[in-house]
DNA sequence: CCGTCTATCTAACGGTTATTAGAATATAAA
DNA sequence: TTTATATTCTAATAACCGTTAGATAGACGG
C-alpha cells in the first residue's frame, strides 16, 4: 500500500531517531544522563543518587549505551559510566529548558524550588563572573568534589555540602555567597543557602549548574 | 524508604521533562513534527505525508499536544496543526544531529540518501547565501508551494517538485542548480536533482531545510 | 581455590502504548 | 432540518517497557 518511494528508508531514519528519543523518555534515564554530566560514575553511585536499585540503573544504563549516550569503562571491579560527549549534555539542558518552559505541573513544582528573595539568581551570567573575578563574591560550589574536580564554575571554590557544617569558619561574613550545584533539579544548593542563610550569612541560590553554564557558552573551569 | 529529601519532587520533576521525551520516542511522531516545522497542516494532509491512517495521526497528535509541542486551530470543517514555537524544530535538529553522528545504522541509510558529488552540499550556508545573491546558483525550493511561502531560504524560487517536469523552461541551463527541501530525511530534493541532471541541469542537492538553516542562524525569508 | 563485591543477564509480572475498528462530535453545505 | 466531511473519542488487542528476583560472570583478597 505505501504509495511513495523511498518509505523503507524513511522508517528507518526516523526510527534510529527515535532510539535517541525514547532514551530520553524516561525520568529515572533523564536523572541518570543529569547526573552523569557532573562527571563519571560507578554504578552503585548512579544507584543511590537516583534511589533506585542497582539492577534496574544497570537496565537503565543499558538502553543509554545502546543509544550511545553513555559508554563505561571498566577499571577493576567497578565499571565507570560517563556522558559520551557535551552534545548529551546540550540535549538534556535543552530538554529541561523546554519542559519548563511548556508543562504547568513543571513550573508548580520548580516554585518550591527557587530560593525567594534570590537577587543574583536571576542576574546573568557574565556579570556573576566578573563579579566572582573582583572577589566582589564567593562562588560556592556544594557538590561532592570528584564532581567539582571534573570540571567547575570559574573562581568557584568547593564546599561540599556534606562538609559545610564543619567548614563554615572557611566562609566569610562579609561576601555574599552564591552557590550552585548541578542544576535546576538539584536541591543540594538550596539546602546550603537555607542553612547559611540560617547562620547569618547573605548566601543566595544559582540555578544554573555546569551543563547550563556551558550551554549558555560559558567558560568552565579545570584545575590540575 | 526514600532517605533523601524532596525526592517526590524530584521525581515529579523528571516526569515532567520525560513528557517531552516521550513525545518524541516514537518514529512517527518525529515525522509529524518535522512536517509540521515546514508549517501549519490539517490532519489528512499530516496522515498521507506519514503515510499512516487519520486515527492514527489524530492520535499522535493528541500526544503531542499534551507535551506541548504542537497545537491546533480550527479553521471551518478542517484543524490545522502546527509547532507551538521554533524551540521545536531547534529539538528535531538537535535529536537528529546526535542520532546521525552516534548511531551507524543511520549513517548507513543515509549513505543512499546523499547526493553522490554534491560539491555544493558540503558548502556552508553563508557562502551559499553569499552565491545566490549574487545570481551565481539558482536555489530551488521543491517543497510544496504552502511550506514554501511560510518561510524559505533567501533568493530561493519555488518550484514544487510535482510541477518540475512542466516548468523546466524556467530554469536557465547556465547555472547551476542547488535544490532543497523538508531536510535531510527527505526525498524530494534528491529526485528533483536526479531528474534535473538527466535532463542536463547541473544540480546538487542541499541537505539543510529551513528547520537546519534556522538553527545554524541563518536568515529565513517570507513574501508577502 | 574459595568467598565477596560489582555489574549484568534472564525470566517473568503488571502496566502502558501503538494500532485498528466503530461510534460520536463539530462544522459546512443543501 | 438532513447530509456530508473532518476529526476525535471509546474500546479492544497485541506488542512493548519498567521493575523485580534469581542466576551468572569478572575481578580482587585471602
Amino acid at each position: 500500500m505505501t504509495k511513495k518511494p523511498g518509505r523503507e528508508v524513511k522508517n528507518l531514519l526516523y526510527e534510529q531517531v527515535a532510539r535517541i528519543g525514547k532514551a530520553v523518555s524516561s525520568p529515572k534515564r533523564l536523572e541518570l544522563i543529569e547526573i552523569l554530566c557532573q562527571g563519571e560514575k560507578k554504578v552503585e553511585e548512579l544507584a543511590a543518587a537516583a534511589d533506585i536499585s542497582v539492577k534496574l540503573t544497570s537496565a537503565h544504563l543499558k538502553e543509554l549505551k545502546a543509544a550511545r549516550l553513555v559508554e563505561g569503562r571498566r577499571e577493576g571491579k567497578n565499571i565507570f559510566y560517563r556522558v559520551v560527549d557535551a552534545q548529551v549534555a546540550d540535549l538534556w539542558v535543552m530538554l529541561r529548558a523546554l519542559a519548563e518552559e511548556r508543562l504547568l505541573e513543571l513550573q508548580a513544582a520548580m516554585r518550591d524550588l527557587v530560593t525567594r528573595p534570590g537577587e543574583l539568581a536571576a542576574m546573568n551570567g557574565k556579570d556573576l563572573l566578573a563579579q566572582a573575578k573582583r572577589g566582589e563574591v564567593l562562588v560556592l560550589d556544594v557538590r561532592p568534589s570528584d564532581e567539582y574536580e571534573t570540571a567547575h564554575l570559574p573562581y568557584a571554590r568547593s564546599i561540599p555540602l556534606a562538609e559545610l557544617k564543619s567548614r563554615l569558619e572557611e566562609i566569610s561574613a562579609d561576601k555574599p555567597v552564591v552557590a550552585y550545584c548541578r542544576g535546576p533539579f538539584c536541591l543540594m544548593a538550596k539546602e546550603a543557602v537555607e542553612w547559611l542563610n540560617r547562620k547569618g550569612r547573605r548566601a543566595v541560590r544559582l540555578e544554573s549548574g555546569v551543563a547550563e553554564w556551558r550551554a549558555q557558552g560559558l567558560p568552565l573551569a579545570v584545575d590540575d
